[in-house]
DNA sequence: TTCAAAGAGTACCATTTTAGTGCTATTTGA
DNA sequence: TCAAATAGCACTAAAATGGTACTCTTTGAA
């Protein structure tokens, strides 16, 4: 059901690559080649990268990238927010259509609740831990906190 | 990032229309009038809820679906394993293809222990809950008890 | 000062997935 | 026996995704 996209996957490994290797700059080509992935689509997810802010480029020759900063400040809900944008759960948003049930709307912003509450738990996961590293210190989280919160039914206008 | 198709979202509302409406039958035709859907697409959805054992179906003249049980006892992962199927959360599986690097191994498995840790989450949400119905008991979670605990790297083979 | 390395930006195409529709068979109550 | 209703396929259209190509800009070094 979660699906996340290969790009998102992708740039998960192309991180934790420029986590394991240090501070010095990394080009394209040489992400591309330690990842085996296409060196286009590399760079074009360094750019997006860049962008967010999660990793610093260096233009002209000699040029590359590298981490914006150390691997623990880097969290899963960065990552997935760079490549997919603030996308929520569900399409129940489009002001002209009109519901016809009560209970259907609810049930739309209660999925969107779900959604909040399970990017919030991405945000104490970090890079760090998603690398393998061990001992780091585990976020304690509780999803029913806002998906059976009493937010009311207002917020259901995010769209996808 | 978490993206649920919209026929789950539908799903959750024929699910919820039924459950307000009682243990009485239903008819795909009238569940569609009452949802704003249309008849093929409720009648399809109505099917593979049938399938999965959430909905009951009572064929011939006068038939129609109802609840198989109870709003309390079907949970928000039942709804979306019963739409999407046991997917995983990452593509890195597939036995053919060789990460070069064993960080990105290590991550893969990391998105798919995250995965399973949400999936576990959803357990514990009931469509009682979903539905808006207050009162209800907030179930707690810990998402890092699967996110950092270690499984070891083994567990990276669930293909989407 | 010129050249080449490397990122930045844009546009495009192929593939896959998703959503929706239509048709026929089967069951069953009146 | 008829009609209401689900069951099961198969098919098509649309949208998202992934990948590629091409051009522009920046900048270090010869």
């Amino acid at each position: 059901m979660l699906r996340m996209s290969k790009l998102t996957d992708y740039a998960t490994v192309i991180l934790a690559y420029l986590a394991r290797a240090g501070g010095e700059l990394h080009t394209a080509a040489d992400v591309a080649s330690r990842t085996g992935l296409g060196v286009p689509t590399v760079s074009k997810l360094l750019k997006l990268l860049a962008q967010a802010g999660l990793v610093t480029s260096v233009r002209g020759a000699q040029g590359g990238y590298q981490l914006a900063r150390p691997a623990e400040q880097i969290s899963a809900a960065d990552v997935i927010d760079a490549l997919e944008g603030p996308v929520a759960i569900t399409a129940c948003s489009s002001a002209d259509i009109q519901c016809e049930l009560e209970s259907v709307c609810r049930v739309g912003s209660a999925w969107q609740r779900i959604n909040t509450a399970i990017r919030l738990a991405l945000k104490d996961v970090s890079l760090d831990q998603l690398i393998g590293s061990p001992g780091t210190p585990r976020p304690r989280f509780d999803l029913a906190e806002a998906a059976g919160a009493d937010t009311g039914p207002t917020a259901r206008g995010a769209s996808r």
